[in-house]
DNA sequence: GTTGCCTATGCAACTCGTTGCATAGCAGGA
DNA sequence: TCCTGCTATGCAACGAGTTGCATAGGCAAC
């Protein structure tokens, strides 16, 4: 029910493709929403039969021809709606804590290499989110309310990793106490 | 595929039935991992006929009949084996931040009322977290390994709702700022 | 010169997850 | 007395999300 609302978004802070769509959900929107293309493309049709949002073919050279995918009057008052109408908080899934729990029932020394990927994969990511901040946001410039907003879910970004980096120490401070005395 | 495996944590650390299960993952295990009886009911019989755990009928009195399920030796080595193969990072899904980003096109202000409710269900969540720290896993007490590694969980939920609250506080200013002129 | 990747859209089949409803006895309050 | 709520399990239908595959031209590498 939400994908649409993620993609109106997007499609306002600039028209595109559904393939287009697809990469960002895959890079910028992918931090905060996950979409595959085939999602992408049966939700973007019905939103077009809706009249939320309206295409134009664009016949290309060299590439396929694509359709350029535009919010509409109607896409923007269903955002507005969905903006001002309570959302539950997000439902959390974190494999990782359950196989935290389970090392319990088996080998804790099992799961450091696993954690210690994990390190890894969040300390890169908190690099990029920071050399973007960087590009993009750089100090003392004066910035579109549409920047700051998205400067403060970024921030939002970069302190999530920050915390889940300090966490994931602990974790690991944590497995190796329960190796050294079986 | 892992919510079995999350059922076959929950039932390693106590057997129970379908409905105890799905009463855990309303509160506790919820905090990583949510499922609806529904789900239960359905994952639980199919890992029942693939001899991941065996049921117990238990006769009731004044009560509906139960069956209690326990981990059975297949279940065991299923989840050994997860726990030692690589699980992908979670994919994240905020409809926060997609409602912050949309508020670019529409007025910051109204979204003023829902980050604050946001803010204060974790708030609330962070003081039940605490307490619970505080019940279970007393400062200086001798913990099984069991609990460790339950307490390191805890542990990152706590930060986490930490995060959240400094980031929500975050957002208001920045909702403010954009409120105060426009 | 063939292999593999990129752009671009889409079908089909499947699993996962949610929602509404049904049963059914017992307990507690208006 | 009726209504609500709790325990306990389950069916049926739907919607959300994933995976595999297909098409089809252009481009670069090997």
């Amino acid at each position: 029910m939400a994908l649409e609302h993620a993609i109106l978004v997007s499609l306002l802070e600039q028209p595109g493709s559904g393939y287009e769509l697809a990469r960002r959900f895959d890079r910028s929107i992918g931090r905060f929403w996950t979409a595959t293309h085939q999602q992408i493309y049966r939700v973007l049709r019905r939103m077009e039969t809706d009249g939320w949002i309206v295409a134009e073919e664009i016949v290309q050279d060299g590439k396929p021809d694509k359709k350029v995918y535009a919010v509409a009057r109607d896409g923007r008052s269903v955002l507005s709606d969905w903006l001002r109408e309570p959302v539950e908080p997000e439902t959390v899934r974190h494999e990782l804590a359950v196989k935290i729990r389970a090392a319990a029932f088996d080998d804790p020394a099992a799961l450091v290499s696993e954690v210690t990927r994990h390190r890894e994969s969040h300390a890169a990511l908190l690099e990029r989110y920071l050399s973007g901040e960087q590009r993009d946001f750089p100090a003392g410039a004066e910035l579109e309310p549409q920047q700051q907003l998205q400067h403060v879910v970024l921030r939002g970004g970069i302190e999530y990793e920050r915390m889940t980096l300090a966490w994931l120490d602990d974790v690991l401070t944590t497995l190796h106490r329960l190796s050294r005395r079986p």
